[in-house]
DNA sequence: CTGTTAGCGCTTTCAA
DNA sequence: TTGAAAGCGCTAACAG
């Protein structure tokens, strides 16, 4: 491979005029800028980006952890971060997390070590005062899904709590009252502010918090058969069911229907997130929309700006979630 | 960060001594090592990867491309690759193709101009010839899901034409006679072999190949929906469907059930891929699986073999498909 | 507008 | 077993 060094001397000009007509810097002839360029041509020259790193402190990376590669959600994320950056030359080096405090620590210490320009992260295991230590890093890091005090600037979140009520205001709207709650995996933030939220909308209409129907799954299908199957077994009937994901709201389906509980007739179910495939289920599944790839968008404008100092860029950091009503929620006849 | 040199003079040794211990170099007396491990916590010092990278010339890091970055296929191919270079503590960069051949040759490129050890790309819209010359390249490059005649050492591949002849096959020994085929793009070469495949069942039990039964999808939703209303629209009526990907098989059906076709009993429905969610649709899609994450396990130890050159691995090029059955297919009583 | 010259932090001969 | 020293290929003052 060629180096910078040939170039130049084919060109018949200096190491660092090559290097400003690679970083594309201005102050270079026309006349100076042909002749590197036809050599570069010549030579088949193409700059080392390790060297360039190292030499100037910048690896036009952004360093991403998510906790799963495979998965909607983490798709669609993923997906959203990473269309924004590339189009800005700059690319991204992804790691799971796992939604384990171990893995996810070391998921970021390992894009820090890769000196990553920034991090955007999506962490679930990590407590916000550890958290808050990260920030601390010489590497800037951003964090998607998640609000955390003091760190509000480098958040890009969903306002969870208004999902978690929306979803059950739109069932008791439809005229149910027995509602029972499948909800994700408590040590997550997400979960924790659906669930708020959750209760928020009963409280409102005088609905009371029953434990018999309420169940802590893993956002995964089999989260939703448990939870269903258990919901079902306890003394406690209801009409409608709110999951706090839509993965979690597919399991429950396909088990409601194994066992003869006709949908959404018997049973009126909701989900959370809007992934793909919720609306190829059946019934088409009503759910609540989370933007993941606009804010994965968002996730990477927000580095655009402050760690590549592009301008003209609007951020937004809060999102809100809006019900998309499809086929799995039945009125309730009085 | 401390550097390098900071710790040699804390622990009274050379750069050399210090390089040595942080790569696990033997020769290094008991007594020395401590002084400089010693010297590195003291300091918190961590190797910067980038220095590593320009001196050593190897990244440690393997460059990744896939068509997309959400979607079910994707996601567990990306996923068997990543765990199984992350356990031997090298990483990945993961770059998209979107199935365009410029977008894909840019991929390779930037992923080249990266400086990866390795490439492991699934590549589909460059043709073979111009991937010949790809591998010519100075970074050693992998494909999966594709053979690619000349390097076959480097490929991890399904077979897909025994893929589409069981998937036809299957629907055949079900007594039906009458098959419509919503094929996948047909520059992708597992397209074009998994038709190859449903026309050789076709041929092995006498049944024609019917254009009228016949459509070209995207592999998605989409054209699933698509197919299967053009093909409805057509004079020749059929009772089995087979859909070359899962995703449109699950837009087929949709499209089916919306408009009152009873699944599995008026139309029977094969997919392929058997991706997570082919078994949350319903029916319960019956579909050809096809072992991604193992393949994408395989390729990774593949680069581990050849590139990093760690021992006693197994390597299996060819993947062979199988029937998952399951409910969408309804036996044709005569 | 262009060239000179220090490094960036580390690995790797080569000698000792 | 250890150290000295020459780069890896490039960027970024600074001087001209």
């Amino acid at each position: 491979m060629a180096t910078i060094y040939e170039v130049s001397k084919l060109a018949g000009v200096s190491l660092a005029t090559v290097s400003r007509v690679i970083n594309n810097n201005t102050r270079v002839s026309d006349r100076t800028r042909l002749k590197v360029e036809t050599a570069m041509n010549e030579l088949g020259y193409r700059p080392n980006s390790i060297a360039q790193s190292l030499a100037s402190n910048r690896t036009n990376s952004v360093g991403i952890m998510v906790s799963e590669l495979n998965g909607a959600f983490f798709g669609q994320m993923m997906a959203g971060i990473e269309a924004e950056l590339r189009a800005a030359g700059k690319h991204v080096i992804i790691t799971t997390g796992h939604s384990e405090e171990e893995k996810e620590h070391a998921g970021i210490d390992f894009l820090i070590s890769r000196n990553c320009d920034a991090l955007i992260v999506h962490v679930e295991a990590i407590p916000d005062d550890e958290l808050k230590v990260l920030a601390q890093s010489d590497t800037p890091i951003y964090f998607t899904s998640r609000l955390i005090e003091g760190l509000e600037d480098s958040c890009i979140y969903l306002n969870n709590e208004l999902g978690g009520y929306l979803a059950t205001k739109t069932v008791i709207e439809q005229g149910h009252t027995n509602i029972a709650y499948i909800a994700g995996p408590q040590f997550k933030p997400d979960s924790q502010d659906r669930l708020t939220g959750h209760k928020r909308a009963l409280a409102e209409y005088n609905l009371p918090f029953d434990e018999n129907l309420y169940f802590i799954g893993d956002f995964k299908e089999t989260g939703g058969r448990d939870g269903i199957k258990q919901l079902l077994s306890n003394p406690k009937p209801f009409t409608a069911l709110v999951c706090a994901n839509d993965e979690m709201a597919s399991g429950a389906m396909t088990y409601a229907r194994e066992h003869g509980i006709a949908l959404p007739n018997d049973l009126s179910i909701i989900g959370y997130d809007n992934i793909i495939f919720s609306r190829h289920i059946y019934p088409k599944l009503t759910t609540i929309d989370n933007p993941v790839y606009e804010m994965g968008h968002m996730a990477a404008k927000l580095v655009l700006k402050n760690v590549y100092k592009q301008k003209d860029i609007e951020i937004k950091h809060s999102f809100e979630p809006t019900l998309i009503s499809r086929d799995s929620i039945a009125q309730l006849k009085p």
